[in-house]
Parts: structure tokens; sequence; C-alpha cells
DNA sequence: AAATTATATGAATAAATATTTATATGAATT
DNA sequence: AATTCATATAAATATTTATTCATATAATTT
């Protein structure tokens, strides 16, 4: 495990939570598992649009998924990650990069 | 301070230090202050380039810098900066994304 | 006061990424 | 067994982002 490896490995990571509809579908998560017909339903995209987010999502292992009937539910695959976004919440608010309007 | 204005912001520092360069810079001035001929040294890229990207990593307030002669120095804004490089290290380890070759 | 050094900036181009379009698959209904 | 529903995937297009190119500025040196 060299250091660019793990270098690699971070910015893979942030740059696929760094995209604002996938972290708002990490958001979602965070509140506990859905079936992909609600994350398109909460966030009023396309449904193909919101597969290939979860597909990147599962790509970097963050989400996991479990097929029940036609259904297809993801969730969190670590409460880390949910710690993740939580830390990253109190540091955009101490670096004041919270604006509104 | 809506809930997506703090999305926004998160998502925004996110993608800042999701990129391969911006993220070498950071983890550079982890260790200390730099000027930007350190930095354009260490990483053998286009000084113009490095340029941009402490430009764009100054937008985040993720670092800062101060005018010396002809030299600008760029430091880290906050401690909680350097903490977030390193849980993310271990995020990354947790969920196995470190792969060499 | 040239010339050089360190850095920054705007515009042009290149590359990466997101979104849409078209279509496929498999499971449940009718 | 045909239709509908939930999801996925590949290819095409659109958009964003990174990099380079050309040039500017301000502080030293010569």
């Amino acid at each position: 495990m060299s250091a660019p490896a793990v270098e690699e490995a971070q910015t893979r990571f942030l740059k696929c939570v760094g995209d604002p509809v996938r972290f708002r579908i990490l958001k979602m998560l965070v509140k506990g598992e859905r079936c992909v017909c609600d994350i398109v339903e909460a966030l009023g995209r396309e449904q193909t649009l919101v597969s290939h987010h979860l597909r990147a999502l599962k790509a970097c292992n963050i989400v996991k998924s479990r097929k029940e009937g036609r259904r297809t539910y993801y969730s969190i695959t670590d409460e880390a990650v949910v710690a993740f976004v939580s830390n990253t919440e109190r540091l955009v608010r101490k670096l004041s990069l919270v604006t509104e309007s």
C-alpha cells in the first residue's frame, strides 16, 4: 500500500461523494435503506440518472444493494460513512463555506 | 442556513479536495507552510497549473496565503482540515478502497 | 533602468464527467 | 403469455473541469 495508492483511493472517494446528486442520495441513505424508486421520487431526477450514480457510489464501496422482488434496496456500507457526512458538515461550517442565496 | 446551502457547501468542498493535484498540494501543506515554487518543484507540474489549483483551494477557505518578497507562502487555514485528510485515509482503508497496482 | 525571478490571470483547448436517449432484463400482474 | 413495473446498461450528447498557452505584474538583481 504505497502512498500514491492511498492518495488515489482518497481522491477517488472524495470525487465520488463530491457530486451533488450522489451526495443527496448519500444523505437519504444515511437515514436508512431506500429502494431506487424512493430515491428517484425524492430527488425528482430521471431513474436512469439515479441508477448511474448509485452504481458509482457502489463502485466506491460507499453503498451496497440487495434485491427484493423487482425492487433494489440500497444502503450505506459502513457507519463510518455516516460519520464522514456529519464531520464534513461541521468542517464546512467551520470554514465558513455555508452561504445563503 | 438552509439544508440545500449546507449541502452545496459540502459538495463544493469535497469536489475541491477530490482533485488529485489539489489533494497532493494539501498533503504537502499539512506538513507546513510552503511557497509556490516549492510546490511546483515537488509536484513537477507547471507553475501556472499549481497557481490555478491554489486559487481553487483558497476559494474554498482550505488554504490561505501570505506574501513575502516575491514569494507567496501557502498554508492550511484550519487544523480541522488536517484532521479531515487523515480521517479520509482511515475511511478509504476501512472501505477497502486502497488497491495496489 | 534593464533583466530576471516568482507568481497570477484570462482565454483557448483538452479531457473528464454528468446527463439523456434508447433499449434491455427480470420479476410481478393481468 | 402478454403487459406492466422497477431497475440497469451502453452509447450519444452536453456540461464541467483541468490543463496549457500567452501574457501581465510586482519584487528583486545586475
